[in-house]
DNA sequence: ATCCTCCATGAGAGCGCTCTCACGCATGTG
DNA sequence: CACATGCGTGAGAGCGCTCTCATGGAGGAT
């Protein structure tokens, strides 16, 4: 409760307030001698520097916000949120940073977290899973407070980003199904306010082309990216076009859900059709079969995230920078399993 | 960036810093007039009180820890966490209290979040989903930091919490199922290290006994909380006891698992097995049938625990509190609907 | 030996706020 | 009319820290 105060530690290694916070921020010009003094009488009276007090003179808060502004049934169904939020709290553990959360549903609370966030309480602000043209990240840099946006920024923002290769992912996955000789090759994409969903799309219609084949609308349909939406897309599209042979779903949990029409359906995968789903999530071991899948690692985009972040607020620069990430296809079951396997 | 200071809002209104301070913490007394000249300056520069000053001397933070300890697969596979994580946020809000949350996976995470933690950072910290005997709870306690559990606490630990009526939401569902007229009813139970699990499992067995028919652990498998681990226990339920007619299952996500197990096994539900879920999640409403269950409100289970934490913080007191929250069966198709129905 | 340099350290101001205390003025009482 | 009462307000200290600037002493150059 009544934590020692930077005096105490200076009183009990026989120092003054100066030299212990020097040893506590680890400048270089200490004599080892006094170091040694002082880290002892801070082990032994269990010294936490006072966060409040650094604050005010660095102006500095050790503290991000992370906003996720998002219908709380999608920001948790899928494992995606979950895992870029851990990601983003080990890179900022490894700085100290605490992670503060904000989560807005509804204008009035945009409004409230918007006045919080420009109020300089967060050193800089993580915003992912944004839609449309959402105006908060152009909000918050015209208020100088650092931002980074998860994935593409919202047409027209000059803001920093870490995004996956979405495009390149698609393409991949696209090639695959066609290289497996698949010819009816469908798709279900994300919710279409958002620059992934669009870029997946873009993707999968780019690699159908390459192919010398053309696109057809019928085959495309949204799944707002959940579960359920991928199931209904899913039979939606058998209907539409029972000769299907192939689907690729721009997130594994849509995937999950078109497995599920599918089997109702009474279509067996990878035989009569062949899925591929995108994240490579837990989920993707989970279904039966297996599902192959465009991995990203969400974690590193949450890493990266934060460093970018913090680069950001230590360079105190107004600098757009950006991390694009590879993807990977992993091939499973679903598409008929790796190319060769012993045993 | 440069916010206007207390002392800035004193000049343009005319008054002291002491008067502008008195508005803005909202004291009674101050004439209207001065008061209102204090709001329009207020207004006018956009002042935001700077956070860190005040934090230094009231020794509060204005912050509360929000402590997921769990693998992030289940955190964020299961609506759950979402949607008690929106009502903590709701309950602080209103406060305007941040919720500075810490995800801790590994032994060496903990104990950087247990330090953290008793660092004077947050001025109390919301635990929940807690396994086996963390010590966690009494070590935040025993170092004076305000704390409340969500669900039953560690066994022993004297801290406060908010928990569900466990015992009576599973009592009612089997009841429900007793009534339906089926006779081999199983459960699906979740991770038995966790309260819970095991108190909805006592329930289980209670309404079984007090039918006047005896328990059977064959027909007692854990799905460990997992829509694959339910849909594994069904398999295996279904594997030891063919005649199963109906299934309780301990949260809404193993019952969705269960269904499909039922599904691959060529069961209908619920002609041939009845199945009822608990939570009352999204999930209960998006599977094929519809999935009756036991309804408990996370996101008002997450407000009261933001209310708890704040009322002992308020009072500055080691008493324990707790809250226990109704369940109520929500009937639905999976186990043939609700009694009578118009049209 | 004298001066200069340089480095480790200490002294002290001040970050923006709250809160106690004292003061002045209006009102009520004898 | 003198006095107590009380309410609204201002003055000022101080929360724990960082950081600038001054200081003293060791060591090198002359």
């Amino acid at each position: 409760m009544s934590n020692p105060t930077l005096e105490a530690v200076a009183r009990a290694a026989g120092v003054s307030r100066a030299t212990v916070s020097r040893v506590v921020n680890g400048s270089p010009k200490i004599k080892t001698e006094s170091r040694r003094s002082v880290e002892r009488a801070i082990a032994e009276l269990g010294y936490v520097p006072n966060r409040a007090a650094r604050a005010l003179v660095t102006r500095r808060n050790e503290s991000i916000g992370v906003v996720i502004a998002e219908p709380t049934g999608r920001i948790f169904g899928d494992p995606y949120f979950a895992e870029v939020l851990r990601g983003i709290s080990v890179g900022l553990a490894a700085r100290e940073q605490a992670l503060v959360l904000v989560m807005s549903q509804s204008p009035e609370e945009e409004r409230r977290a918007a006045r919080y966030l420009t109020g300089g309480h967060v050193d800089g602000v993580i915003l992912f899973s944004l839609h449309g043209d959402d105006p908060l990240p152009e909000h918050l840099k015209s208020h100088g407070v650092p931002v980074v946006v998860g994935g593409e920024p919202p047409h027209g923002a000059r803001v920093s980003y870490v995004d996956i290769d979405n495009i390149g992912g698609a393409i991949s996955a696209v090639n695959h199904l066609i290289s497996l000789g698949r010819t009816r090759i469908a798709t279900i994409t994300g919710t279409l306010d958002m620059p992934a969903a669009v870029t997946r799309r873009r993707g999968y219609r780019e690699a159908i082309r390459a192919a010398g084949r053309t696109t057809d609308t019928n085959l495309e349909e949204s799944g707002g990216f959940s579960r359920e939406g991928g199931q209904h897309a899913m039979e939606i599209l058998l209907q539409r076009c029972p000769d299907i042979d192939a689907v690729f779903a721009a997130s594994d949990l849509m995937a999950a859900g078109a497995l599920s029409a599918l089997y109702a359906a009474g279509r067996t995968v990878p035989e009569d059709v062949a899925v591929v789903g995108f994240d490579d999530s837990i989920i993707a071991l989970s279904t039966q079969p297996a599902l192959s899948s465009v991995r990203q690692s969400m974690e590193v985009t949450g890493r990266e995230l934060a460093n970018v972040l913090l680069q950001t607020i230590d360079a105190r620069d107004q600098i757009v920078r950006h991390v694009i990430l590879e993807t990977e296809l992993i091939v499973r079951q679903s598409t008929g399993g790796p190319p060769t396997r012993k045993s």
